[in-house]
RNA sequence: GCCGGGGUGGCGGAAUAGGUAGACGCUACGGACUUAAAAUCCGUUGGGCGUUAAGCCCGUGCGGGUUCGAUUCCCGCCCCCGGCACCA
């Protein structure tokens, strides 16, 4: 008997592979295409370990399970190369990003090339490409053009480790995502996106995706699109006006207090003399504090202005506080407090002593224990008393716009996008600084904008990056006067080459577009997108932007980048998530040496529900190894002597193809795996030749190089992913016997075997001869029988 | 605090339009083969009672409920994980 050898069987197929180029795609407009890809990743110095790999087995199972069915699969592969890493490797080393990325994605390479994926290699693509990011670079001017790029300056989060200014999606809790430094509060020029101009469709978009729920309410909660009004208060005896958003306009009765941010414009405007040194002692109080410091005390403070608003639906004076529970950059960083129906206002007017009037009574008319925050009916609201919360909403909002003091308004939690970001390893944005002509975009038959050598790659922390001191660079000539000028030293995050690189593995090499229409409008959009959940809110939600961007400029025809998205979960050692600083990371490098790539595909599916955390287990791959020699071994002896088919082997393999797609479609890799192990221990020493061809077309997505073996073995001359997915027949899914289980008042006490047609009374009267259902009804009367054929007979006994 | 997800053997996990709880694998134990070991193969493996066997009791985080029957549905709790967090 030959025995199994991974090392010689994996060696010979990957070397197959790439000499037949079998994973080279092409357009076809015969074939219906799939295109399945991956998260492409960020090129580390510490490489792949497991958890990597688990994503990338489950997206080329789908891929291969897709080519069987006869798709064009389009399975690509490349690298998110920007980044701070490298650069603070080269800050540290002295070895240039380019050379250190160079490495760290040959290692990557030759990692990836150990699972054996169908990956097309002849469409790599590497963000950190002078010919990819020329085309980074013109999606920006296109935004620019179109007044979706503009400079801003602002107070913007800063990370005083990274040195550089943060996007809100990469604040975490106050803290920088990436390294966990307390983020600052930084006054910067800025580069922004007008992300939100497509916040309404980004919401919108979310409905059609088959996304996983929790990305989809993530997003959601992240737009945070809130409903309601804008109402103008007058500030008396002067000609202030303050506009507030409030998504209760039918508590404005209750309104008894005012509250600004302390970075208000109208504070210092309206404070009068009395209150001025607490307001601008306040006020200077709050600037300082940092953002986590503000978070941290929930405890409310604030200053009272000396000034009044003037309620516009009642005329009456309420005073106008001062107070950093009131954000600036959510509506118009000012409030009206309705104490008695918002717990902060009212925890605010406890402390201050403020007054609380309750203008929402339940439906019964019974005014509830304060702070009610709930939708209910007016009261204490003069003419819209007995109105629910939901008309009196629309009354009094109409009745505000009428008078010109308001109008309905939406706001959302999304901010604008801070792109720029002060350092070296990233896309110069293309703009120059003229003198006389402002800032003039880059002419795009200049683009790239290629990215110099500097000698020193220390950020510099003032705002601006180390380009700045590269002054060959730097200095340059107006493209529109032709005078002297100075480029744009801040460069791009790393999020705008992932934006849009699955549109380039489409057409990878074109130099007139970002990719030919004709092999954008085949390929996308991306039918299956697999990777982790951690960005949900970053990567997913600025793809989607860019998606939508480049679809109303024209460049694609489609409005959502990614139809159905899936997310592995993590694999964990030691109950924790693997890292090089906790010492818990599982090479794969040596299990692939030992076990094989295949034996570590299939470990990767079947150590637990794929889209859960699973804990990472050594001894596991061991049974999955034996599973795979116990597969070739039956082959093996099966080839020499086959078994000839029966009706129960050909059930067996219908039952088989039948199960293992379904469990394929519906992502349950771990008991597909199951299911196969199920169909070796029950299939008895020797296979016919149908159900080997059927098993080895069915695990080929899994053990690509083990199936394509043992189909050579089989005597096929060709590639086994030529060959074609089977389909069951439903006949011969149904069976012919059934085990019915039987239960005294819901208790099993047996089971019977019987034909699946077998009467009622047929199977009562089997029941009855099992000598523990004897014992229950000993003594006793059926009173009732409940039948579920093929499942259970219930005999209700007293 | 709010919004999600989840608690099942020694372990990873199966099974939910309500119908034999613990598939499959790991571990452990016993056996076969071997001079021996490894590998392989066979058996046992939720807990308890029962000398064996037949059989009986308990058991899916906790407490109730609906039902002939609940891991699955409903109500009330506890714990763990993730997201958001003064967003008016």
């Amino acid at each position: 008997m030959s025995s199994y050898n991974h090392k010689e069987i994996e060696a010979k197929w990957r070397k197959y592979w790439e000499d037949s180029q079998a994973h080279k795609v092409e357009l076809d407009p015969n074939k219906p295409k799939f295109y399945c890809l991956d998260m492409f990743p960020y090129p580390s110095g510490s490489g792949l370990h497991v958890g990597h790999w688990r994503g990338y087995v489950l997206s080329d199972v789908w891929s291969r399970y897709k080519k069987l069915q006869g798709y064009n699969v389009l399975h690509p592969m490349g690298w998110d190369a920007f980044g701070l890493p490298a650069e603070n490797d080269a800050i540290k080393k002295g070895i240039h990003p380019s050379v250190s990325t160079a490495n760290n994605i040959a290692n990557f390479k030759r990692q990836l090339h150990e699972i054996g994926a169908m990956y097309d290699w002849s469409r790599e693509v590497d963000t950190t490409d002078p010919n990819y990011y020329k085309w980074t670079q013109w999606i920006f001017l296109q935004m620019y053009k179109r007044g979706l790029a503009y400079r801003k300056e602002m107070p913007i989060n800063f990370c005083p480790s990274c040195q550089t200014g943060l996007a809100n999606e990469e604040v975490v809790q106050g803290e920088c995502e990436r390294c966990g430094t307390p983020v600052e509060k930084k006054n910067l020029k800025q580069w922004m996106l007008r992300i939100t101009k497509y916040a309404d469709r980004l919401l919108e978009g979310l409905k059609k995706l088959d996304w996983p729920e929790k990305v989809i309410k993530m997003q959601e909660s992240w737009i945070g699109r809130s409903e309601g009004a804008e109402v103008v208060f007058a500030v008396d005896g002067t000609e202030y006006q303050i506009t507030v958003f409030t998504t209760r306009p039918d508590t404005l009765f209750g309104a008894t207090y005012m509250v600004l941010a302390p970075e208000h414009e109208l504070v210092e405007k309206i404070t009068t003399e009395e209150q001025s040194e607490a307001v601008a002692e306040y006020v200077k109080q709050a600037m300082t504090k940092s953002s986590v410091e503000r978070m941290a005390s929930k405890e409310k403070t604030g200053v009272f202005t000396g000034a009044y608003g003037v309620n516009p639906v009642n005329g009456s004076k309420i005073p106008i506080w001062v107070s950093d529970y009131v954000l600036i950059d959510y509506g118009s960083g000012a409030i009206m407090a309705v104490p008695a129906h918002d717990e902060r206002d009212y925890e605010f007017a406890q402390k201050f002593d403020l007054p609380i009037i309750p203008v929402i009574a339940d439906l019964d008319g019974q005014v509830p224990e304060l702070p009610f925050v709930m939708d209910g009916k007016l009261t204490n609201s003069d003419k819209y008393d007995g109105m629910t919360s939901e008309e009196a909403k629309k009354a009094i909002t109409e009745e505000l716009e009428r008078r010109g003091q308001g109008k309905a308004s939406v706001q959302y939690k999304m901010r604008d996008w801070v792109f720029s970001r002060q350092r070296y390893w990233g896309e110069p944005i293309p703009i120059i600084h003229c003198p006389d002509c402002g800032e003039v975009p880059v002419p795009e038959d200049q683009l790239p904008v290629r990215l110099p050598d500097v000698d020193n790659y220390q950020p510099t922390g003032t705002g601006e990056s180390p380009l700045a001191a590269i002054e060959e660079w730097v200095n340059t000539t107006c493209p529109s006067c032709g005078g002297q000028a100075k480029r744009e030293t801040n460069t791009m995050p790393q999020w705008a080459g992932s934006c849009w690189y699955f549109l380039r593995y489409a057409d990878p090499d074109n130099n007139d577009a970002l990719a030919d229409p004709e092999q954008l409008k085949y390929w996308l959009p991306v039918d299956l997108y697999v990777g982790g959940v951690e960005h949900a809110v970053l990567h997913l939600l600025y793809s989607r932007f860019y998606i939508k961007f480049l679809y109303d400029i024209g460049v694609v025809d489609f409005d959502e980048p990614f139809t159905r998205l899936f997310n592995q979960g993590m694999i964990t050692k030691d109950g924790a998530k693997m890292s090089k600083s906790k010492g818990n990371v599982v090479n794969p490098d040596e299990l692939v040496e030992h076990y094989g790539a295949d034996s570590l595909r299939i470990y990767e599916l079947f150590i637990g529900p794929p889209e859960v955390d699973s804990e990472w287990m050594d001894n596991g791959i061991e049974g999955v190894y034996r599973f795979i020699q116990r597969v070739w071994n039956l082959v093996d002896r099966s080839l020499k002597n086959p078994a000839e088919p029966t009706q129960e082997s050909e059930k067996r393999r219908h039952k088989l193809i039948a199960t293992v797609t379904e469990r394929i479609e519906s992502f349950k890799l771990n008991t597909a795996v199951s299911a196969f192990m199920e169909y070796i221990n029950a299939s008895g020493s020797t296979l016919d030749r149908k159900s080997m061809d059927t098993l080895v077309i069915l695990l080929a997505p899994m053990a690509p190089h083990l199936a394509e073996e043992l189909w050579q073995k089989l005597g096929n001359e060709s590639s086994v992913f030529l060959a074609r997915w089977p389909e069951a027949d439903p006949a011969m899914l149904v069976a012919d016997q059934v085990t019915v289980a039987i239960q005294v008042n819901g208790k099993t006490r047996g089971t019977v075997d019987v034909a699946a047609d077998a009467s009622e009374d047929d199977v009562k009267a089997a029941a009855e001869e099992i000598t523990a259902v004897k014992n229950a009804l000993d003594g006793k009367q059926v009173v009732k029988t409940i039948y579920v054929p093929g499942k259970i007979m219930n005999l209700v006994a007293k």
